[in-house]
DNA sequence: CGTCCACAGGAATGACGGGCGG
DNA sequence: CCGCCCGTCATTCCTGTGGACG
């Protein structure tokens, strides 16, 4: 019955109380807004770049680099759905595909999607690479149109799959009598080009289009577009745009985080019942993103990914070194009678979970001690005990202390 | 100034489950 | 149903290496 009343109360409140949000859609990164402020000079340029399509031509391949949330995506889908809507009116015969290679995974599945994408369909596997290819080489020709092939992150796919199916992507206009092919690349490293074929690089990169990140003013200006769309009057304070602006033009001048920053504030401040977002609410978004971010790439490890950050976890110092954690990983692995991994696997394992931000790992050279890599958690203790003891494979290693079996001084 | 530690991390290979064409 | 291929995880074998020690 108590319970009955709280829950009265939350729908109450949202049913009755102020509310902050016009429309929340319009915070998501994903929703394509009708300006692009701070990027009429990108949009001007890869316009002129796509132009030619729509008297027939195929148009220069495009690289684009910036780093995430500089607003490359959304330029270029911006830029080609209004070429789209240009050609239909011209009845030029262009398509153009949006892959993004990070979520596509594979080269065999991009290969997929394009073919798809021309209406073809192509099994979720069974085929080999070079098959697939082919019968989309065969399909696209078939089809006569010039086609527009968008690949983004494509320094995902590239780092590690090589770039063997780009040295073919770049080639295919050649093997091609029907149709055109032009490939707008997009990638968030700047030095990708030392991972590519200088062959496949340069016939990429017949035009290059750099993205700056923005600064605090700039995406002042662009939450600034948004809350009006997306807040009511008055519901979000000056000072709460204001620091989210700087937050996010501290880390990477990064759009994105700062839409999402300024979203979150506006549950938070919602939850809480506000009649307006203030600086503190996006100060507990922060928080509350971070948090929720780390519990995820928590839950989602793998059991010996979970092990060797447990291993972390027990050593409990600044300076581990990879053998003194596979020492510790070792006795946990028995502890739970599970097989145990080699100490080159563990050594790749340490930096998955480095690159996920939840332990920092240094190559350092100890001189006559050897090398080693210097391993330290990154997130907090009673964070990994809030997790884990959710977990009851794990509710024994928890309270377990290991036996420092090496004789070491610090 | 060369040695040699304690690993790093690349390459090749294998085991395995999923999924297809024929 | 067989044979083949894919992607993923893991092992094995390997060469490479910064710098404190002797």
């Amino acid at each position: 019955m108590g319970d009955q009343n709280i829950l009265d109360d939350v729908f109450e409140n949202f049913v009755n109380g102020v509310k902050l949000f016009k429309d929340r859609e319009v915070l998501r990164h994903d929703y394509l807004p009708e300006k692009l402020p701070h990027r009429e000079e990108q949009i001007k340029l890869l316009g002129q770049t796509v132009a030619p399509v729509l008297k027939d031509a195929r148009c220069s391949n495009i690289f684009i680099y910036g780093k995430t949330g500089t607003g490359k995506t959304a330029v270029t889908k911006y830029v080609l759905s209004h070429l789209e809507s240009k050609a239909n009116e011209y009845g030029s015969q262009v398509k153009f595909c949006y892959i993004n290679c990070r979520m596509t995974g594979s080269e065999y599945r991009v290969f997929a999607a394009l073919s798809q994408n021309i209406g073809m369909s192509i099994p979720f596997t069974g085929l080999s690479v070079g098959e697939v290819f082919d019968r989309f080489r065969a399909a696209l020709d078939s089809s006569r149109i010039i086609f527009i092939i968008i690949l983004d992150e494509i320094d995902a796919l590239i780092k590690d799959k090589g770039d063997a199916f780009m040295y073919e992507l770049t080639r295919i206009n050649e093997t091609l009598t029907k149709s055109k092919v032009a490939i707008i690349g997009i990638s968030n490293d700047l030095r990708l080009k030392e991972f590519l074929d200088p062959r496949v690089f340069s016939s990429l990169s017949e035009e290059e289009l750099v993205f700056r990140p923005y600064d605090a003013g700039e995406l002042r200006n662009i939450l600034l577009e948004r809350s009006k769309l997306s807040f009511h009057d008055g519901a979000l304070s000056d000072s709460a745009l204001s620091i989210c602006s700087a937050l996010a033009a501290a880390e990477h001048g990064d759009a994105r985080r700062a839409l999402d920053l300024l979203r979150v504030a506006g549950e938070v401040a919602e939850r809480q019942g506000a009649i307006v977002v203030t600086e503190e609410h996006v100060r507990q978004a922060e928080k509350h993103i971070e948090h929720n971010r780390v519990v995820e790439s928590l839950k989602n490890l793998t059991l010996h990914s979970k092990l060797v950050l447990l291993s972390v976890y027990h050593l409990n110092k600044p300076n581990a070194t990879t053998g003194e954690i596979y020492d510790i990983y070792n006795e946990l692995c028995s502890e739970m009678g599970s097989g145990l991994l080699t100490q080159r696997r563990l050594g790749t394992l340490i930096n998955e979970l480095d690159s996920m931000g939840l332990v920092n790992a240094k190559v350092v050279s100890m001189g006559r001690y050897g090398r080693t890599k210097k391993i330290r958690l990154e997130i907090s203790r009673s964070l990994i005990r809030d997790v884990f003891n959710d977990d009851a494979r794990f509710n024994r290693l928890m309270d377990y202390s290991p036996q420092n079996s090496r004789k070491n001084s610090s």
